[in-house]
DNA sequence: TAGAAACTCCGTATAAATACGGATGTAAAA
DNA sequence: TTTTACATCCGTATTTATACGGAGTTTCTA
């Protein structure tokens, strides 16, 4: 028979518990493994266990499912994850695409289309429901991913603003002129489409830059 | 026999079917609705349904679990709210709490945990773990509730410096003067206990002020 | 290898925010 | 009723942020 075993990651026990104990009900879909981080979920993976699919949190502690898709990709895992969030962020949507995940879904979705997709990727396709499809396009089509916007000094850059720190102390904490901490503001300001630091932090808090 | 009957209200379908089956179990608990929303509730809620309990999530679209509790207050209802939210932060428990719920879990508690708190809750008594008191405590003890923390004004004000505006073009919004904005963030900076905008910003955004 | 980003730095200027230290009338709460 | 918080306003001064426009070096990539 065609048994697909799975792996669920995420850091809510009663979700974990729940999903598995709905799972269960179906014959052909058999959950192997129960985890709460990525790091844990790690370990498994290296373990060279026999599983199919991962159902993957995004937020969990310690490792984040983007981080673990990063890993899986680098470490070309068989085991294919197929993302459960509760975001409808057209950001997070693509972030996952981009880092191999082979379907979406929302912790609102319903029983049907949770089966749906375990099904649809063991046999090897992709699920992203037209929902989630649309988010991703409409996303795309205004503005790159974000984990594309900003370089690694901008970010940092970002992160000590958003800290309260001023353009002469994040200078003076980078050892570097407050001239290029002003540049890298600016252009900040100019590729995030914001006209000052409140505008600025409030949309990189929404995006979950910081 | 003793049999308690519950409703469930959490926009994740995932999670409602989930905790469906596994309360299934509980032969002493019955799930007698199961909704999406606050609205939806609402409307159970005034068909005087006979429940004994209601687990009920804070984040949910059209009405969210805060205004439920508010409403069920007004209402006097003899349903008994179980918040399950996935937040641990302290000013959501602290303003759950002083809505009148019942009990506070969080969305990785265990299935002991969740049966624990429901026959507690139903013999009359409340339950909040140790965790939750803890975190409750601690944040009453630095701040007030973050609903109280600011006046009306300074909430309209601090709206609008989210947006981008500037302290002038704030003032002729609301046809005062430059100098009353500047006050105002003053005493907002102050109430925060923050240093700057960017700070501010992402203060506010944290304690979901904005 | 050529070109594009990223990172660094500079000058000049204006706009905006923050830090002081006041003041008044009104409304709500103790 | 007395106190307290709120909302409004003012002056002076300094610090920060933003807006221009430009440029050199490195690093990565097509």
């Amino acid at each position: 028979m065609n048994e697909t075993k799975l792996i669920i990651a995420d850091d809510h026990e009663l979700f974990r518990k729940g999903l598995a104990e709905l799972l269960s009900k179906h014959e052909d879909i058999k959950v192997i493994k129960s985890v709460e981080d990525g790091i844990e979920f790690m370990n498994i993976l290296k373990s060279n266990i026999e599983a199919h699919i991962v159902l993957l949190d995004i937020t969990m502690p310690n490792m984040d499912g983007f981080q673990v898709l990063k890993e899986m990709k680098n470490l070309s895992s068989t085991i294919k994850p197929i993302v459960i969030s509760m975001h409808n962020d057209g950001n997070y949507i693509a972030k996952c695409a981009k880092s191999g995940a082979y379907g979406y879904l929302l912790k609102n979705a319903d029983e049907t289309e949770l089966t749906k997709a375990i099904r649809m990727v063991s046999k090897g396709s992709k699920y992203f429901s037209a929902e989630i499809s649309e988010k991703m396009i409409n996303f795309m089509s205004v503005q790159s991913v974000s984990e594309d916007i900003l370089s690694n000094k901008e970010t940092e850059v970002l992160g000590l603003i958003s800290e309260g720190l001023t353009t002469k102390e994040i200078a003076s904490r980078l050892f570097v002129s407050a001239r290029t901490i002003e540049t890298h503001r600016a252009n900040i300001l100019k590729k995030l489409e914001v006209k000052n630091t409140a505008e600025l932090i409030k949309k990189a808090a929404k995006i979950n830059l910081i």
